[in-house]
DNA sequence: GGTACAACCGGACCATGGTCCGTTTATTCC
DNA sequence: GGAATAAACGGACCATGGTCCGGTTGTACC
């Protein structure tokens, strides 16, 4: 069992109160803007005016528009990797591997339906894509079902391989751009695993 | 058989003549940037004032950057492209389709481990990703060959997880991010595909 | 050749992500 | 409370992808 847990939800070092206060203002005026505006249309200057502070501060406190949008996803992230590491089976320990390798994906999926635009949006970026710390999370998880499950091949690769499968702009590619329901690209997922899972020849 | 070729190779509509001669001014006047300062320098004015002409000369024969960069990468797309469509086996026709499609994925990694940085820049953009001609040309292949194996499950979606794991992103992120070797990469492909390819229970 | 028109050209202009640095302010320690 | 310091702030500034439109030029047709 690997601990490792979202760097982003624990405590960083200490700030200073007025820094904190701008994190908190800048969050929640950023989730009224989007839920407004779309993610499309948030831009790091339009928050800075909204939120009455200076775009040097937008920046400072999240680095980039993505560690930005990584942070309004750290709430769904966060619980979603409560609900694999902690939860009820199948997603959580109790069930097989296999199956809550299934369960993992399918979960993944469905969140994706409903917050797919912003989970898309927060991992652009042809490098950073693969080095946001939910992402590696998910990963993990898998390598280590997939260990359990005494799967006999590279962990290391199938994993890659497995978890690029449920890359947001790809699912909502196929749901939206190829008219696949979400059902299909779900019921995909479970027969990949099964599939990939069996032992070998 | 399905003959879609890269829209990308056929004679467009008649182009002006100086039209014509700037796009191709442009175009080797790019490659020779982009030996130079390779492709994270290659911006679009900077290839104008290279070329001599006006940046919105260059955004009219592109489009845009990306638009630019899908052109560069034509000629080793066109020519993996007829590689697998018509070369010899076991890439091309003449051997088992899942002797193929295990070429196919191996051939495509080696490409990468060449001409990434260029073939990974083209596709960016967390929409047009998927848009791309020679994706689309290469997973439609992809589907075709899982057909004539006899796949028996939802060929649409797989072959997108199929695809999805050569992307261009990923596999250098594999390579160079965690420091796996392309052989591994490769081994795994292969290994992926011939799980997926067996009837299914 | 001349004329008309569509296509092309250029570069000013815009939007947006990101950087910089002089100024302000919270905090700590006396 | 006051001084010292490190952190935070703000907004001007930069780079770059992309758009626009008035002027230019190739091409077709007479």
């Amino acid at each position: 069992m690997d601990a490792r847990q979202l760097p982003l939800a624990q405590p960083t070092q200490p700030e200073r109160a007025d820094a904190t206060r701008n994190r908190a203002l800048l969050l929640s005026t950023a989730r009224a803007l989007l839920e407004q505006n779309g993610v499309d249309n948030l831009t790091m200057d339009g928050l800075a005016r909204a939120a009455g502070l200076g775009k040097g501060t937008v920046f400072r406190r999240f680095g980039s528009r993505t560690g930005l949008l990584l942070e309004l996803i750290n709430e769904i992230e966060t619980e979603f990797q409560r609900r694999f590491l902690s939860g009820p089976p199948p997603l959580g320990p109790g069930a097989a591997p296999i199956e809550r390798l299934v369960a993992f994906g399918r979960e993944r999926i469905a969140i994706l339906a409903v917050q797919g635009d912003l989970l898309r949006a927060a991992d652009e970026g042809p490098d950073a894509r693969f080095v946001s710390p939910p992402r590696a999370a998910g990963q993990l998880h898998i390598s280590i079902l997939l260990r359990q499950a005494g799967f006999d091949g590279d962990v290391d690769v199938q994993s890659f391989n497995l978890i690029a499968t449920l890359d947001a702009a790809l699912v909502l590619y196929e749901n939206r751009g190829e008219q696949i329901e979400m059902r299909r690209v779900a019921d995909g997922w479970e027969d990949l695993v099964r599939r990939v899972a069996r032992p070998r020849s």
